[in-house]
DNA sequence: AATATTTTTAAACATCTGTTTGTATAGTCA
DNA sequence: TGACTATACAAACAGATGTTTAAAAATATT
């Protein structure tokens, strides 16, 4: 955890709050788990953040705000700059996957947290989550989307759909266990190793999206 | 629900508490709505199993064991009947996957809910469940890897790796997101549609293996 | 039919949970 | 300095939670 200078006990809270929720869930956190493990008093999150829902939201939108303001960005830019070509495959799915696998990868400010936590609410349905989903992930994914959709035009919708999903998929469950990752490869993969992991991710994604429809018969050696 | 003849407590206790720990998680769903949603009564489910966490295990290995005695089964008998040569790696994807694409799409005996306990499990950690998918599920798992990895000579031990959890990741986020992806793509992608996903999932695996290390520059049009 | 065994039930238990309250403390500005 | 505000704190509250107990009911066995 970063170093504090004031009594910023909001701050501290936040940090607490997100490792305890994404190694334990929401329902699996206790207030008093979070106060705890920061030093707080058990009121302070009351007072700082209404309520433990409120403090999950917060601990959520503090991480993805940024992040998606900056893909965005980023992809505004590439596109003026493409000027009327399109924006390169490759630099599409860089740009919407280098913010998340950087901060899975980032062992010292708690960014690692937040991508076990969103892949958390990706399949855990919390309630409460919905909304914030469909208002802060939902129209920035629809956004790449689309102009991914662009390079594949050979593709029916469905088709296209389904290769998204997969993508999608491999991605989010990639940075949630990219902690174990060492672990489960008897440390041929490192841990927490976002350029390595972004390095096999953005092949992987052109692979999956510039296949045949029909694939040929596979080389069986 | 299937129709249960005699008073089967034990069995109508294990398809509610499927249901809710895949809606709600673990942490999210009491005994009290296990059983009550079951009409049994509260102290039953200690009766019948003990505590919370042997009804949770119980009702992840009533469907796992099934799915993996059926794939190692026919694991060996396509090896069997390949001889000396290797298994199709369409063959091997299908071994492995479609069981649990039939289970997801089941929704006339719960088996739904299954894809998506398992697809919590694998992103969160219940402690007392690492044991459990250590021993049930990450040896057959290792099976397929190696089955596969004879098909992908030519690509190096961390890159087959990072592929290999790419397809295992696309796979289960699709299984545990699959009853919402009617809704997720405006209704192109139909629901609980076994089919239709294995369908387009072996292609998109086995596309993922056999594609080029360093990919050439895609076509931008 | 009588006994033994299994299953069901209602009630209670101890503990934990999110939240609230009232008050003390620290910081800010007139 | 003195009044005011923001923050921190200990304590308590009401309800929920997993688990246990003991007795009733159902079922099986002799």
């Amino acid at each position: 955890m970063p170093g504090f200078q004031k009594s910023d006990t909001l701050e501290i809270l936040l940090y607490a709050a997100e490792e305890l929720f994404a190694k334990q869930g929401f329902d699996g956190t206790t207030l008093r788990d979070i106060t705890g493990l920061a030093g707080v008093n058990l009121a302070a999150a009351h007072y700082h953040l209404g309520n433990k829902e409120a403090l999950y939201i917060k601990v959520f939108t503090r991480r993805l705000q940024p992040i998606n303001e900056s893909r965005l960005a980023r992809l505004a830019r590439a596109e003026q700059e493409a000027n009327i070509s399109l924006v390169g495959m490759e630099q599409l799915i860089e740009i919407m996957a280098r913010p998340l696998f950087e901060l899975a990868a980032d062992t010292q400010h708690g960014g690692q947290y937040f991508a076990r936590i969103l892949g958390r609410c990706l399949v855990e349905p919390l309630p409460f989550m919905e909304a914030i989903i469909t208002a802060e992930l939902q129209p920035v994914m629809a956004r790449f989307g689309q102009a991914l959709r662009r390079h594949s035009p050979q593709l029916a919708p469905e088709e296209y759909l389904w290769r998204f999903s997969f993508v999608i998929g491999a991605m989010h469950h990639s940075l949630a266990t990219l902690h174990g990752m060492k672990v489960r490869t008897h440390g041929i993969c490192r841990d927490h190793d976002a350029a390595a992991a972004l390095q096999r991710f953005i092949p992987f994604a052109v692979a999956t999206f510039t296949a045949p429809v029909k694939p040929e018969p596979v080389n069986n050696r």
